[in-house]
DNA sequence: TTAGAATTGTTAAAAATTTAACAACAAATT
DNA sequence: AATTTGTTGTTAAATTTTTAACAATTCTAA
């Protein structure tokens, strides 16, 4: 299950958050026009996509909810779960670790970094600031894999390089500045910026 | 210009932001490549979408930087600016709203809402927080166009609605639950666990 | 002054992604 | 029992997006 296209992977992520919010109401089954309504794409899509990932439903009945949420953990999680370092404790890092808390996620935050004194040395939800000195010997004793970037810009190209260095598999920048890639690891660029632009110009041009 | 494709108006904010730092450090000029390395993408595809907006660079001198940077802002800036609102001022509103200020940019965020006591009636980053009894009312007085929801999710649904009657043209939902398309709306979705659940994704399978 | 190198603009090809079409069949209805 | 309806799974077509290829042109240097 490791040639899944891109697009697939991201709806595959939401499916599983949709879906568990069914099971939560009580629903054990569900059929594609009802995930494609629940995320506004189209029925087909998630028909395909659920093919792709080699699940079958029951004709008229549908796809099991629990079976389905099972398979996507095994395709998108790993194992054991992988541990996340958040680079940046401001409103942006904050925001990270309060997603995550509490959710029933293989993904956890286990370390955050920053260089303010007034942040270091505390806890926020639950995940402790060090100092951004300790960023390799947490990331090691932690075996952090991936880090979320969410420093000033200027500071994120070097960090991006310790991080390598620390033996990080994945960054998610979430600073305006784009990085460069880096062998070995994954990088995912996310500009909140680009996002409000982009709606300002379709509500002008549409 | 009105009929770029989704793609290329993305990568058309990113260009003028690199060309903005450009342009600050006192360069002029710059060719396909570079701007193709500062956003890690390739030249074709730079050059491509310049053509598309219909500019013209130098043979050999590449492409006058103050020049596309004033193209791109005729394409997706409006003449006047855009204003926003931020609706929940946690900490990803606060992020938002940070992320703005004292930015060169047409898009201007002027007014956040909430139902905490302890956030209305102040302004953080020069952007004062309203009650949220007062969407309405303020969305009117500012015009505002667009809004930005970084409520809990159990609210968007609602406040997306209340967003329409009161007349906005784009919203951007930043929580994990997805919203209905609603007529005269776009709508563009974000969520900060499916971009973490991609980066894990590849991290295993790569 | 000619040859070589660098760079744009654009058409065409390739790749990725989405959508359409429909056969297969289970359940519901007549 | 036959017909209709609803739904899946999948192949094929369409669309969107990216990449390749290269002619045209300008600059540099021999």
């Amino acid at each position: 299950m490791n040639n899944l296209p891109d697009k697939t992977v991201e709806r595959l992520s939401q499916y599983r958050r949709s879906l568990n919010n069914q099971l939560a109401k009580g629903k054990t089954h569900i059929f594609s026009h009802e995930i494609a309504n629940l995320l506004h794409i189209t029925p087909v899509q998630v028909r395909r996509d659920i093919m792709l990932i080699g699940y079958s439903g029951t004709l008229r009945k549908g796809y099991d909810i629990q079976d389905l949420v099972n398979l996507i953990g095994q395709i998108i999680d790993t194992d054991n779960g992988q541990n996340i370092a958040v680079i940046g404790m401001g409103n942006l890092g904050k925001a990270f670790i309060h997603y995550l808390y509490e959710k029933r996620t293989k993904l956890k935050i286990v370390a955050a970094f920053d260089v303010n004194p007034d942040k270091i040395n505390k806890s926020y939800a639950d995940v402790y600031c060090y100092h951004m000195d300790q960023l390799e010997e947490i990331i090691a004793k932690e075996s952090i894999k991936i880090g979320i970037i969410t420093t000033p810009p200027e500071a994120a190209s070097e960090l991006a390089d310790r991080l390598r260095d620390a033996g990080l598999k994945g960054i998610l920048n979430y600073t305006p500045k784009p990085l460069s890639e880096r062998e070995g690891v994954y990088l995912e660029e996310y500009d909140m910026i680009t996002s409000l632009e982009k709606v300002a110009y379709f509500v002008k041009n549409k």
